[in-house]
DNA sequence: ATGCTTTTGAAATTCATTTTCATTTACTAC
DNA sequence: GTAGTAAATGAAAATGAATTTCAAAAGCAT
């Protein structure tokens, strides 16, 4: 499963004509080795913690590569901080955001995303995409 | 309907134990007199071009208060800059945005906006407000 | 190896927003 | 009205995430 995807990266790599680095490859190991809507400057302590001499622009410029790829989707929540999760191919969830607590649930609803559908055919809109949060406090966090 | 808003965040400020001020009044007034999803920097303009003296930060603090007071929703959508849109009481609704001319286009979904609460239920989760934004190209954007 | 091009890292820059702080203003009590 | 106070303001500085710049380093085709 990871190597598919280091596979699947390394093709479109390739298609675009980019040249193989070593500190991509460190950073697609790191990111592939984390979980759940990492930061920018999150991945980049774990990348400098092994590797010092990869620099934070580095960082920024290959994440947008693997969104670009379809491997990682950047997240935007109401934190001023760009996240980037893990792609599923074939699978799409959407966020539940805890304010109290910053957690992050995820889920999918089908029906949503058709009505989505019908929304945008109702008025002749082409989707690239869409973005549903719903903040508020998790069980926990309700006292 | 105009007079009742600034009533409403007269009484608001009032509550609050703000003092009345002029910036605040004819911010209040610039900001009602426009439509739909003004950015802070444009609004800033407009106030700029009629009260010369009126300071950029003080719109930003003035519009968190519009927003805080009910009066006004702040708007993130993915350009970077905060926008507000005025709130109409008992009316809520998402936003259908194109990336080709920026068009914002308005919609209301009952069958949604109750899906969600059925989510937010089924994870114990108390919604405190929510984000749905669908990208991609208008009508007349799609060639 | 050579030459050409991409990639990188450090530092500078950008841009929206926030903060700071001295000054002005609003309100309250006399 | 005047004085006293606390809040509000404006200009400028600061912040912080993200991007850009540019010289040096590295990848790749020959
Ligand atoms: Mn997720
Ligand atoms: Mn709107
Ligand atoms: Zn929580
Ligand atoms: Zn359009």
């Amino acid at each position: 499963m990871i190597l598919e995807k280091k596979k699947a990266f390394n093709s479109f790599a390739a298609a675009k004509g980019l040249r193989s680095t070593r500190q991509r490859d460190i950073i697609l190991d790191i990111f592939l080795s984390t979980h759940q809507h990492i930061s920018v400057e999150e991945l980049y302590l774990k990348v400098k913690s092994s590797n010092p001499g990869i620099g934070q622009a580095t960082v920024y410029r290959t994440l947008k590569l693997f969104a670009e790829s379809g491997l990682a989707r950047e997240v935007l929540l109401h934190d001023g901080q760009t996240r980037y999760e893990h792609v599923v191919v074939g699978e799409h969830h959407d966020h539940l955001v805890c304010t109290g607590c910053n957690a992050i649930i995820e889920f999918e609803d089908e029906t949503i995303e058709n009505l989505q559908k019908d929304i945008a055919l109702r008025h002749g809109f082409f989707i690239r995409s869409h973005k549903l949060e719903i903040y508020g406090l998790c069980a926990a966090c309700r006292t």
